[in-house]
DNA sequence: ATAACTGCAAACTGTTTGCAAGCGA
DNA sequence: TCGCTTGCAAACAGTTTGCAGTTAT
């Protein structure tokens, strides 16, 4: 269906530079400066679809901005998950992944594939309801929650390739 | 339920009598040595239900042993999980926990507290659904699902004290 | 005997931080 | 100007590893 997938990625071109906006709205309402070295990165970070680790951001960012240092994006990567426009996720490796699609869709749910390591996202409503029943059973308000699926290809299995791309 | 209680913990301690030498089968079969200090950590890893850090299976195992080390502790962990009888898991904290009933419910899910950092067993026959029905609508075969749910402590709240107690 | 195992301490990796200089409001 | 921000490099925390001596089989 090309038809969906062109508006889609037109939403999610939408989507982005409103975030962009939304996270300069968060700054002047902290006191903080937009400075451009943040510009940068919050470019780097709303114009990509990908899952990106602080490294990548750093290596991104300074394709754009040589200047922009590790410890800069260290330090904005904190206010960007504070913002709620992008998400901080650990898959049990040594470093974390950050997801700018999160105000998007902020109860989106990740699945990996164990044969190429794609993650891909999806929603269910159905998990919402769980998260309440658990909590309400357990004596919590449950905050968020995070299902993370393992899985692998049926594609690969069936034809020999993985041919998953997440979000396109 | 007092009676239901009793009956389940001692089942567990079945289990754990169980996991130890299921571990120690394990070690045999890939021609590793039953060393003192391994022993001492499989009886500390098996004799507790709660969650832990390295660190502190360190610190336990001490008290049983002093000689043993974090390098052994670490070195022993990756045994632990290869075997399945041990699960590791990431809570987005900089360190790891282990979870030792693994093998007992290898389907169970975990709230975390964000009070007091306790983790909480639970299990929901409807995770699995989704799980299914996520994994046939992406083309994936689910091989292992995560839901981590973070939450504040309804009790700590009410009465200032958080009273959580995992598995009791 | 001999190969696996140990403790120690140094190394490593991802992340954080103190500092003096720089720059946005 | 004021004080938030920056890059740098050192510090930090959790984990891993090289080494020389030890121990299970």
């Amino acid at each position: 269906m090309p038809k969906r997938s062109r508006k889609n990625k037109c939403v999610q071109l939408e989507v982005r530079e409103e975030a962009k906006q939304k996270f300069i709205e968060f700054l002047v309402k902290k006191d903080l400066r937009i400075t451009n070295q943040r510009r940068v990165i919050i470019d780097t970070v709303f114009d990509t679809n990908e899952h990106f680790t602080a490294e990548q951001l750093l290596e991104w960012a300074r394709l754009k901005d040589s200047s922009v240092s590790r410890a800069t994006v260290y330090r904005t990567l904190p206010l960007l998950t504070e913002s709620n426009l992008v998400h901080e996720m650990d898959f049990g490796k040594p470093y974390k992944f950050y997801d700018p699609n999160y105000s998007d869709s902020p109860n989106h749910n990740h699945l990996i594939c164990e044969d190429c390591e794609k993650i891909v996202e999806f929603d269910s409503e159905k998990i919402e309801e769980i998260e309440q029943d658990i909590g309400q059973k357990l004596g919590f308000t449950v905050k968020s929650q995070n299902l993370q699926l393992s899985a692998s290809c049926d594609s690969l299995k069936r034809s020999g390739a993985c041919d998953n791309k997440p979000c396109s």
